[in-house]
RNA sequence: GGGGCUGUCGGCUAGUUUGGUCUAGGCUUCGUGGCUUGGGCCCACGUGACUUGGGUUCAAAUCCCAGCAGCCCCA
């Protein structure tokens, strides 16, 4: 009986059933709502993205981003000013188009934003005027509405989605190129070491660019299924939209000129699937201890009589960990037995398990369990306060190195079409490529390795191309990385 | 975008092939009471369902069509 509750399948052969049962049973999210692509979130989710938030949000506050909250409407005429960018999101758009309940038609048709550019930059035409004004930089907390096509998938692919935007303005495109350096830095250090989740930034190809944008940088993590997951993108955007939208500054030398922008999104909501699919095991979540909403859980032994001494020496501890800054629980709760609680804790992903009853009451002790490794550790009550402060810091170190080895040992270069139509759909994962750079060419890759989509170059590090393009041989320009997408 | 599969108590499912005995069964959850507590305890009682709309038929959970939703494969 007791195989059937919990995960009743491996995560290493059948990826897909495991994550559809993991957000099912660590209560994730309610996929019963009734339009598709759009999901309940779930207290423990919404805890953990909460958690994901703050990290953010420090970081980037740190950086000089102020929040704003904009409204979720944008006017049709705001929407269509930059002719790329509609052209781009217009098919992924909810429109408003009647009130109330008679059909009365709206004057001018709302969409639901899709992104926020068209929102703010309206604004921003208005607010910035000088060159004392810049840098601007604003972030806002949100969500935004796209209508993606037929396979929507909790968190990894919906058509409403929480995310963070950031949008900002600068007096010089130098200065707007460091912005997308700095927003690849905060990603390295709230998704790599925040969330123990490794990506690498790619330089998407020009098909495939931020719609409006001079040059989009998207972060690409890998899933246990050999498939990439995008994470955060940061665009460069130029004057791409100062312009339509009159966004114009004086600058010391009392000329007008237009502002110099840059935008940058990570989707919380779809970083949680990375969260679940790379750390999670079979019996459910391991979650990273910076981000889970508990990152103890004491489970008391009860046995008849010793009740209140049990729950005593329980108490004390949370009190000292407590002052650790550690979060801490108590499952006191009478109607489970220990083991039952031992699953459940396991399933919620939290990173320490502590179990206290009579017999470590007599020892002086209590008995550790680490959630990543199993790690069963009796330990002293004296020593109790440091070791599980180290623990939480090992789990998260040894979560980011095992996430990493993943990543790495799975970007492999390939030099025939052979072996990338082979690897890519044997065992999946990131190949690097030498490609021509022509879009008709990506095509043709796409369709004949069943979806392998070329995610650009790598930014920061130079790789040139050596040879030819692996689909059409001609002399190859670019060295790109490829891989199957979600 | 194309194709396939699926939809029964809150969850997992039996029943559908061969329409009738289904007054829809079980496990689990939930509620009440009791008993327990070192890896998903046990007992008793109780609550709770045929996805929606059409159609075929004397008769539909069961067959047909469409919608909605989920999953899978392909693009």
């Amino acid at each position: 009986m007791s195989d059937k509750k919990g995960v009743t399948v491996k995560k290493s052969e059948d990826f897909s059933d495991w994550y559809s049962q993991i957000v099912n049973k660590a209560e994730l999210a309610d996929i019963r709502y009734n339009v598709k692509g759009f999901i309940v979130f779930r207290p423990w989710v919404v805890q953990i993205m909460n958690k994901m938030f703050q990290l953010l949000e420090k970081e980037l506050e740190t950086h000089g981003h102020l929040p704003v909250l904009f409204p979720a409407l944008i006017p049709e005429s705001n929407f269509v000013k930059e002719a790329e960018h509609v052209q781009g999101f217009l098919p992924e758009v909810f429109w408003i188009t009647e009130v109330g309940g008679s059909g009365k038609k709206v004057e001018e048709r709302l969409a639901l934003r899709p992104t926020s550019e068209t929102a703010m930059y309206q604004l921003y035409s208005l607010w910035i005027r000088s060159w004392r004004d810049l840098p601007f930089k604003r972030y806002q907390k949100g969500q935004v509405w796209r209508y993606e096509g037929k396979a929507t998938r909790p968190f990894i692919r919906g058509r409403e989605f929480y995310w963070i935007e950031t949008h900002n303005a600068f007096s010089s495109l130098k200065e707007a190129k460091k912005q997308v350096q700095e927003d690849m830095e905060i990603t390295e250090k709230v998704i790599h070491k925040g969330y123990a989740i490794p990506f690498l930034f790619f330089q998407r190809p020009e098909h495939d660019k931020f719609a409006g944008a001079i040059h989009t940088y998207a972060a690409d993590t890998l899933m246990p299924d050999g498939k990439v997951l995008q994470l955060p993108s940061t665009h460069l955007l130029g004057q791409n939209f100062s312009k339509p939208f009159n966004i114009k500054y004086t600058n010391r030398k009392g000329e007008s000129e237009y502002v110099w922008q840059t935008c940058y999104g990570p989707a919380v909501s779809r970083i949680i699937a990375a969260v679940i699919s790379i750390h999670g095991d079979d019996k459910g979540l391991i979650l990273p201890p910076t981000i889970a909403p508990i990152q103890v859980i004491i489970v008391p032994i009860f046995s008849k009589g010793k009740e209140k001494s049990v729950l005593t020496n329980c108490e004390e501890l949370k009190k000292d960990l407590e002052e650790e800054g550690i979060v801490i629980k108590i499952d006191d709760d009478r109607q489970h037995t220990p083991g039952w609680k031992f699953n459940y804790w396991e399933l919620k992903g939290v990173p320490i398990r502590i179990e206290i009853g009579p017999r470590d009451i007599i020892e002086n002790q209590v008995i550790v369990v680490r959630r990543d490794t199993g790690e069963k550790t009796a330990i002293k009550n004296n020593e109790a306060r440091t070791r599980i402060k180290e623990a939480l810091e090992n789990i998260q170190q040894d979560q980011i190195r095992r996430a990493d080895k993943f990543f790495n040992d799975n970007i492999k270069t390939v030099h025939t079409f052979q072996e990338l139509e082979k690897y890519i759909s044997d065992e999946g994962g990131i190949f690097k490529i030498n490609w021509c750079g022509l879009e008709e060419c990506a095509e043709k890759i796409k369709d004949q390795t069943n979806g392998g989509v070329i995610r650009g170059t790598l930014f920061g590090k130079k790789e040139n191309p050596k040879g030819n393009c692996i689909k059409c041989g001609k002399t190859a320009t670019q060295l790109v990385y490829i891989s199957k997408q979600h």
